[in-house]
DNA sequence: CGGCACGTTGAGAAAATTCAACTCACGTGG
DNA sequence: CCACGTGAGTTGAATTTTCTCAACGTGCCG
């Protein structure tokens, strides 16, 4: 219960260029962050002029399930994870959500609504997050006052972009055996750089989201989890996942015949058998 | 032949801030266009200012199968296609080509490159090409100077962002009947608002390469045109191809049974036969 | 203590891939 | 000028992967 919220999606406070600090960070439980903060959460170099600036930016708390923007709501703002763990999705023709990525902390999203000035996806909460608003315009002004800045916020999108490249070719291409390793060191690799442990977490996300991630049913996220606790790469209960075998998770292509399909062993020539 | 190519992704010189229009426009048969025209051919919305811009930007000649860059290439500029078909890909450990899009007149491609400041992807012509070069750092100071302008960059890559979410989205969840009918539908209307025919063209690149654009093989990718061409949705021969109904491939989401695999109409009991 | 969403597991079906053979168009060199 | 080699494309059959459907555990919230 961290704060009382306002509702679904429509933070009535307007972030931007009002504000004293030390007054307002507390006010209504609520926080601001300045430029410098921000660029330190997005793990930006920070430039010298950065701390110059006294625009605040203002956060705002969002508890699990809440969405934090919807598809085809205008678009104003882009969003910065300070704490929590959400999810953006597309929703397609037939109404079945897709899911985009697991945003969390120093995780920068909304840029999808840049182009047509209304979002293409939607943004929750999977847990009570607690998300910086950054209004584009305002950081557009800041870029175009500071060559860095101006250049960093470049640096992000393209880093986007090359992410998602990489997503693409890996549900192009990977076994969904593969797709789920991948996916598993990825979230070991980001929990390991916010300073947690990267061999002992919690999932965040059901099977389903999973599953809609990597391009697969939940069912063969399920099965694939329990392959891997059977061989010995991870130990998972429920949301609850250990790596064991790093190295091996992350240079699998494909898991042996036998041992995802629990079937006897063929022999090399299926011929004259089984009358 | 249109003209003499120093080598493979290398121009040797630099686009940028020289030159007098009338006279260099001819020099050595290449091109320089200005800010207004290069906006024009991205669909920017051409602002006040921009005419007065007076930085120019080269224009280069590739032929089929030349590279205008490769991985791992420092990067400091962006292309736009002025006209003919490119691929972008990756190349993945393994050493397989994923294929990510298929640039043609009026596409910015070269963004993946802005974050790690080297080319994360390569891209290649498919055809002879006319490639405008734009030094990343001459596009920033303009954007800085131009309002408009920053916005529309941030524009562009907000709908590359959006077009591989779609991609994301399609790789995840469509048969490979719907992503064959996309794809072909996406090729007609890049057509038409090229002002070429929407409903006759010529397919630039390979079934394989086809394939890996869509995560399917080349075999899946044959068959499919070959069944939409047996139902009457297109005219296919070879490269040629006919869209005969766009409606149909537009909303199609999956074959009926009988048609991709000429197979005889099956008992809807499976049960006691074939002994 | 239900009710309910989440997760696991199995068996059979469907989709797409793999392997293989064959055809076709095109360009090169004899 | 035509034979021939080669890369591209097509098609078939068998196999593999993943999905679908279904049943059953499990843990949590009211």
């Amino acid at each position: 219960m961290l704060a009382h919220l306002s509702d679904n999606a429509s933070p009535s406070i307007i972030a931007g260029t009002n504000a004293r600090v030390g007054f307002d960070a507390q006010r209504n439980g609520k926080l601001w962050s300045n430029l410098k903060e921000i660029c330190e959460l997005l793990q930006l170099p920070a430039f010298a002029s950065a701390a110059d600036e006294e625009v605040l930016f203002q956060h705002v708390q969002f508890k699990a399930g809440q969405r934090i923007h919807t598809i085809g709501q205008p678009f104003d703002m882009l969003y910065i994870v300070n704490s929590g763990f959400l999810k953006t999705a597309l929703i397609d023709e037939a109404g079945n959500e897709h899911v985009l990525g697991f945003p969390m902390r120093g995780d920068l999203f909304g840029m999808d609504g840049i182009h047509s000035k209304y979002h293409t996806c939607e943004a929750a909460a999977l847990t009570s997050c607690d998300i910086i608003l950054v209004p584009f315009k305002t950081l557009a002004a800041l870029g175009r006052k500071h060559a860095e800045l101006e250049i960093a916020i470049f640096s992000a999108m393209s880093r986007e972009l090359v992410r998602e490249q990489a997503m693409v070719s890996m549900l192009g291409s990977l076994s969904s055996e593969a797709r789920v390793a991948r996916f598993l060191v990825n979230l070991s690799d980001r929990f390991a750089r916010m300073g947690y442990s990267g061999k002992q977490f919690n999932l965040r996300m059901t099977r389903q989201e999973i599953g809609s991630y990597l391009g697969l049913t939940l069912e063969t996220v399920s099965r694939t989890f329990s392959a891997f606790n059977k061989i010995g790469l991870i130990a998972i209960d429920q949301r609850a996942v250990e790596i064991r075998d790093l190295h091996a998770l992350k240079t699998l292509r494909r898991l042996p015949p036998s041992i995802g399909r629990p079937k006897a062993a063929r022999p090399t020539q299926p011929s004259a058998e089984a009358a």
